[in-house]
RNA sequence: GCCGACGUAGCUCAGCCGGUAGAGCAACUGAUUCGUAAUCAGUAGGUCGGGUGUUCGAUUCACCCCGUCGGCACCA
């Protein structure tokens, strides 16, 4: 005789034993026929679950977040099912859940092509629209093994074989297809005819590795209705908008050719804002007590083997012979920095020893990796390698991630990630020094109030280090910063200070970057300002027009005054409509636009606008400056809206 | 690197079944001097990513290479 009780605190006796439809069913029929799953005891079930003993209940619709995964996961479903039915010799894999949609991996003999996309898309509608009731039944491990063996699906079989014995297994079943899945599944095909589009191909190796052989993926996305699944793609075509390859195209900012690949060619405008943020990080790297320095490109084979690069990077070092010697481009700063700080004697007393680089780095990325800035064979690093001692550590893990914080706000981003990844399995060192090592980076994000998640086993194996993931303005992670402890390389290669007894003392080595690649960095602001940077990384940050001849000699006036304070500045005299010129110039994400015409040139001032259209009224030749300062000053840290936004 | 798609004018793209190519924007020239997101007219512009093959003839078909895109794997 159970007794329900429901997420408001109601308790619903029954005088036997009852299904989660049923007690929808009986709470209403509206619910009834919304229900998709149920909640028995925060274990989520099918709705054909039958409850026996008091439980609490919930009942799960398209509404909550759990339904929106069971309709993904069933839509994965209906996509084998329909692939079945029209390729019967095709296998089936695996078909999870991800975000805003699923996949399901199969193994067939031949490519699937964009056509037949469109007639599996098609195909599952049919079978949606058929409401197909879908049935779970239960198997041993052995028998289920047997049963996927039976009907030829050797990759379910293979799965299945890595169960533990004796574990029972659920089917689902809807017609003549039948699926392993732990579930829930909604209870019929009905229940996914509302919106789901099939995305797009791909390959993928089998279990993830790649000795294994090539499946091939189908991507989908399913919602709860029509309007989720367009907002959905309406945000996909937005995010295309900002991708950084077409902003960076469309601003002239740099391109790419088969000549290099995966090397910038940086054109003006792009370099001007790479030149700022180098500039800025190099200011603010000295005003924290680091020495910049430059180390070679090339550098002989012996010192990588010594760092132990070559053993374990090789493949991805590009190698030059010269004067029967091998050098390699150097695909890291950090050996070429230890022999800086060799290159002086050291007493315990100098410690810590700060060096920055913006050291351009080459790494022979796999053909596939490359993806525009985000991912190149050429990048510079805001690289820095801090040498000192162990008690050390966590000052120095402290001053960073202020730092750190910081230039990330003025670059404008607010929302920034941490996660410390600890002790690998196979590493360095012992676990008193991994404990202490540890310690300091933990006790240094708490000493700064920074949240953080641990990553167990993810540290490199020469030591913990903490990510810095940001967040941009469309959600998107991504991992800039890091700051990483080595106590193995300044060993490996011989770096040693004088310590307080005289002794020889290896130092510890700690790598750390804010931008991570600068290349990269300007991809993601490209992507999260979508092109309309603000005023102080804007390549040009006003346009100066005039509206009639009469008024370009006062225009040209502005225009060098401008250019006497520092700002980027440029003057458009050509013989066009005001409106044209500003709307090439807003395309151009030019963050502010002054108009002169008569009425101007007799009061000796302009006419302001930002991109965003917003009139920034009249302005003296003063208060231009003096707005155009403040806006610069203020860096990141303001409102879209504003001047400089 | 692996799977698939793609590569046509500066940019965005069209070109069915093989008969050496088109549009819009940009550019250039001329007219227009016009007050906050597109003035009008004209002109010019391409060994159709590279190579080989099939063919009387290849941008179109086949094969190879390079690059890009979407994923997978990788990311010190």
């Amino acid at each position: 005789m159970p007794v329900i009780t429901l997420p408001d605190g109601s308790r619903k006796p029954f005088d036997h034993a009852v299904t989660v439809a049923d007690i929808a069913a009986s709470i209403g029929t509206g619910l009834a026929r919304a229900a998709l799953a149920g909640k028995v005891n925060d274990k989520l079930v099918d709705l054909s679950f039958t409850v026996e003993h008091d439980a609490a209940i919930a009942i799960i619709t398209d509404k909550d977040a759990a339904g929106l995964e069971v309709i993904r996961h069933s839509t994965a479903h209906l996509l084998a099912h329909a692939v079945k039915s029209l390729f019967p010799t095709a296998q089936v894999t695996i078909g999870p859940v991800i975000e805003d949609g699923f996949y399901y991996d199969f193994a067939f003999t031949r490519p699937f092509t964009p056509d037949d996309l469109t007639h599996i898309e098609a195909k599952m509608a049919e079978l949606a629209k058929q409401d197909i009731p879908v049935s779970r039944s239960t198997l041993s491990r052995d028998e289920a093994i047997r049963y996927f063996r039976d009907i030829g699906e050797t990759y379910k079989a293979e799965i299945i074989e890595a169960i533990p014995a004796g574990e029972t297994l659920s089917l689902y079943t809807q017609a003549d297809f039948t699926d392993l899945c732990r579930g829930p599944h909604v209870p019929t095909t009905g229940k996914l005819a509302k919106a789901f589009k099939l995305t797009r191909l791909a390959g993928a190796y089998w279990r993830g590795d790649s000795r294994n052989e090539m499946l091939q993926r189908i991507y989908g996305t399913a919602w709860a209705d029509k309007k989720s699944l367009d907002a959905y793609l309406t945000r996909l075509e937005e995010a295309e908008k900002r991708d950084h390859r077409k902003i960076g195209k469309a601003l002239d900012l740099f391109h790419f050719q088969e000549e290099a690949p995966g090397m910038v060619f940086w054109h003006a405008d792009g370099w001007a804002i790479y030149q700022t943020i180098k500039k800025y990080i190099s200011q603010r790297v000295s005003a924290d007590g680091y020495e910049e320095i430059v180390t070679p490109q090339l550098v002989d084979l012996s010192l990588w083997k010594k760092s132990g690069h070559w053993d374990m990077f090789s493949n991805e070092m590009f190698t030059v012979e010269a004067d029967d010697r091998q050098f390699a481009l150097k695909p890291m700063n950090c050996p070429c920095h230890v022999q800086v700080f060799k290159d002086t004697l050291h007493s315990y007393r100098d410690l810590p020893v700060r060096y920055a680089e913006f050291g351009c780095v080459h790494r022979n990325e796999m053909s596939g990796a490359m993806h525009g800035l985000m991912r190149v064979r050429q990048l510079t690093q805001d690289d820095g390698h801090i040498f000192c001692m162990e008690n050390q550590i966590q000052a120095e893990a402290g001053r960073f991630i202020r730092t750190l914080s910081d230039v990330y706000r003025d670059f404008g981003f607010n929302d920034l990630v941490v996660r410390l990844a600890t002790r690998p399995e196979k590493r360095l060192g012992s676990d008193a020094i991994w404990d202490n090592a540890e310690k300091a980076l933990a006790d240094a994000l708490t000493g700064e109030g920074v949240p953080f998640e641990l990553l167990p086993g993810e540290g490199a194996f020469y030591g913990p280090k903490i990510e810095f993931h940001l967040r941009d303005s469309i959600g998107r992670q991504w991992q800039c910063g890091t700051l990483q402890i080595d106590y193995s390389q300044p060993d490996r290669l011989g770096a040693y200070y004088i310590a307080e007894d005289s002794s020889k003392q290896v130092p510890v080595m700690l790598h750390r970057a804010i931008t991570g690649s600068l290349e990269r960095f300007i991809g993601i602001l490209l992507e999260h300002y979508a092109g309309k940077l603000p005023l102080w990384l804007a390549p040009t940050q006003l346009v100066i027009m005039n509206i009639t001849d009469r008024a370009s000699s006062f225009t040209s006036e502005i225009a060098s005054l401008c250019k006497k304070n520092g700002i980027r500045v440029k003057s458009d005299l050509r013989n066009e409509k005001i409106g044209y010129k500003i709307r090439q110039h807003t395309l151009q994400c030019v963050p502010l636009m002054a108009v002169v015409g008569d009425r101007e040139v007799e009061t000796r001032s302009v006419s302001l606008r930002t991109r965003d259209g917003e009139d920034k009224g009249s302005l003296t030749l003063d208060q231009l400056l003096a707005l155009i300062n403040t806006a610069i000053a203020q860096k990141g840290r303001v409102a879209e809206t504003s001047v400089s936004a």
